[in-house]
DNA sequence: AACCTCAGCAACCGCGCGGTT
DNA sequence: CAACCGCGCGGTTGCTGAGGT
């Protein structure tokens, strides 16, 4: 199957290279309304000079709020390993077995880490890693690995827990929920995005997918569905301060008026405050 | 201090698959 | 049934920052 294919996106009008803060914005915005049905339509309806594969990459892999970052934990090499060992190459099965973390990032970890540690561990060529194809034979034969795998991974590099300390207290806040309405109401302003705003259903399921993905430990242990909904949503968003580097500042800049103000605290900068520019046209 | 090398990671590219017409 | 369309996947590239000389 599978006859002809669209010619990818058109290379003379779609802006390539890192994403900009600006297109992070819009982006994500547009999916947290209006969702990602569809990916090729997407960035004209974003207002986006990118392609739709550039959206859906930009969107999976760094933008999407279920995304865990920092350093792998020894469980999660260890479980790349193992997957490996029994699917080969299939990063996105073995990303699949892995909440939060995406294919990319599993084959740059696997790529860079993992395959150098195996092979000095083993004594294998780079050629000779755990071949995907034998592998594939050997999921019948030995779906389990020794389980001395994880002892060859944990003496790896996590000396630098920082990261993931620090995103993870992002998670541990709780942002007033009108906020992070205004901010949606913000970018609901039709000269940005040029389209009618409706209050798109799927925005609402969207959300309602955030909580599938949310690890156990991190839920809040309010028995209140909606403020949990809402802490999820203020945690998104604080989430995406950090990814865009907004929180790093507001970080500085608390940690300079620490001392002066414990009682009354000014709300930090907000997202849609430190893109003001976006909607000033 | 300047330059070089290398590792890590984000992003791009092209192919194949599944669904639709 | 064939052609088309859009998406997902895996491989690869290239940029950037850190460490070494």
């Amino acid at each position: 199957m599978g006859k002809g294919r669209a010619p990818c996106c058109e290379t003379t009008k779609v802006k390539r290279g890192p994403w900009s803060e600006e297109e992070d914005l819009k982006l994500v915005s547009f999916i947290h309304k209006y969702g990602h049905e569809n990916w090729r339509s997407l960035p004209t309806q974003a207002g986006l000079l990118r392609c739709g594969k550039s959206c859906r990459l930009r969107w999976l892999n760094y933008l999407r709020p279920d995304i865990k970052r920092g350093n792998f934990t020894p469980e999660e090499e260890a479980t790349i390993y193992r997957l490996h060992q029994s699917l080969g190459n299939k990063w996105s099965k073995i990303a699949a077995k892995l909440p939060g973390r995406t294919d990319n990032e599993i084959k740059n970890v696997w790529h860079t880490n993992l395959k150098k540690r195996l092979r000095s561990s083993t004594g294998l060529n780079a050629g000779e890693e755990a071949s995907p194809k034998g592998s594939l034979n050997e999921v019948e034969t030995s779906p389990e690995p020794s389980p001395n795998v994880s002892i060859s991974l944990v003496g790896s590099n996590n000396s630098s827990k920082e990261d993931d300390v620090q995103k993870d207290q992002a998670f541990e806040f709780t942002e007033d929920y009108s906020e992070c309405m205004g901010m949606l109401q913000e970018v609901d302003k039709p000269e940005l995005l040029e389209i009618p705003f409706h209050l798109d259903p799927e925005v609402w399921s969207f959300m309602d997918d955030l909580d599938q993905f949310q690890q156990p430990e991190n839920s809040l242990t309010s028995g209140d569905p909606q403020e949990s909904e809402e802490d999820e949503v203020g945690k998104w968003f604080n989430h995406l301060e950090i990814e865009l580097g907004l929180e790093e500042n507001d970080n500085q800049e608390q940690e300079q008026k620490q001392g002066t103000r414990d009682e009354e605290e000014p709300s930090p900068p907000s997202l849609m405050e430190s893109f003001e520019f976006l909607l000033d046209p």
